[in-house]
DNA sequence: ACCTGAACACCGTTCAAGT
DNA sequence: ACCTGAACACCGTTCAAGT
């Protein structure tokens, strides 16, 4: 009689998160869980804790993703856009983990992988001190920002609303208006706000 | 014998909007709304409809507020930087509102009441077509996205998690440590991105 | 037209009980 | 040490029934 390996806290927050990727948070539960897991409900408790600390692990795992962000540019400034860039791709290829961090507050957190390489490459530009330290976070909040909008509002375009907005067809610029009535390019967005931050440190 | 007033749909929502924002989202129940109305769960039901859409009414609510943005200063980018903080700062009293619209995917919704504002701003200003567009969009995100960022960063605070960052103390500067230590000032860093953004229209 | 209570299918979590 | 089922208090929602 050769009992079932004994399941481990690794592998009940790997399936929590590929659940979770397939599935969305909101249709995350735990018995759904436990189901998939083939255990009952209660075990998960034992090896992880309740909900709120299955999510908690769930974002340091992401957290501990972002710790090796490539840094690779010929400049300072090309690093600190390489480095932004990086980050955001990392953080929307995991949507669904960051909005979980994003619910329970610790979006702030994701700041903090990348600070001190962006300080670095700062303090070369000749930035330090409390200047550096609002450009640093005018970065950051950027990138974790808009991807935290980014794939709200892809999601959000499924539903189809139409725009409110009169835009009466004797307008001045119809191009404005048909560049406006196709959807967003968050990818565009984000360049133009990023380079915007990084043109004071270029000239 | 006076029967009740029968209770609206209005009054309905305005009672929700309240207790959204005295407890916060996640602890609103539809029988905890019920009961401070002093009517069956059911009743709300008939009257709103379900969770979902009696939330799809209040994000509406927030988007008709938003209307009426005002509209001040000399230049024409003066004009954009004062609709921009309008914005965000009407965003920030409705908090919670701004939370569901997010939840439920519909924050790019709040581009759309300043967008004919924008647009003739940024074309006193010469700019027009798929460029205006851009920049336009630029803006909104910036303002949206900082603001849904703002609270949920001023919440986690609270949490007080400590940095993982190794900032040795013989770090060359010991300036920008201690501005790091201190909780981020998300005005400044709104500040700092909007007239990054603003900067190419200024010269 | 408006409001109700009962009932259903689901939650997360606790805990005593098993091996 | 690990896993279980039963039970609790809570959800959102439906629906037949009342006035």
């Amino acid at each position: 009689m050769t009992r079932p390996e004994p399941i481990t806290a690794d592998t009940i927050l790997d399936a929590a998160a590929r659940l979770i990727e397939a599935t969305g948070v909101d249709a995350f539960t735990m018995r759904k869980l436990a189901d998939q897991l083939g255990v009952a409900v209660t075990s998960i408790y034992w090896h992880v804790g309740g909900r709120d600390k299955l999510f908690d692990d769930l974002v340091d795992r992401l957290l501990a993703e972002m710790a090796n962000l490539p840094l690779e540019g010929d400049s300072a400034a090309d690093r600190i856009a390489a480095l932004a860039r990086a980050q955001r791709r990392a953080l929307i290829e995991r949507q669904h983990l960051l909005a979980i961090a994003h619910e329970r507050d610790r979006t702030p957190l994701l700041f903090l992988p990348i600070q001190q390489k962006l300080a670095i490459e700062l303090a070369q530009l000749g930035v330090t001190g409390a200047e550096a330290a609002l450009i640093l976070r005018a970065v950051e909040v950027h990138v974790v920002s808009s991807a935290v909008m980014q794939f709200t509002a892809v999601r959000g375009e499924k539903h189809d609303e139409e725009d409110p907005t009169l835009w009466t067809d004797d307008w001045p610029d119809q191009d404005l208006v048909a560049a406006l009535q196709s959807p967003t390019d968050y990818d565009a967005v984000f360049e133009y706000g990023l380079e915007s931050l990084l043109a004071r440190l270029r000239s």
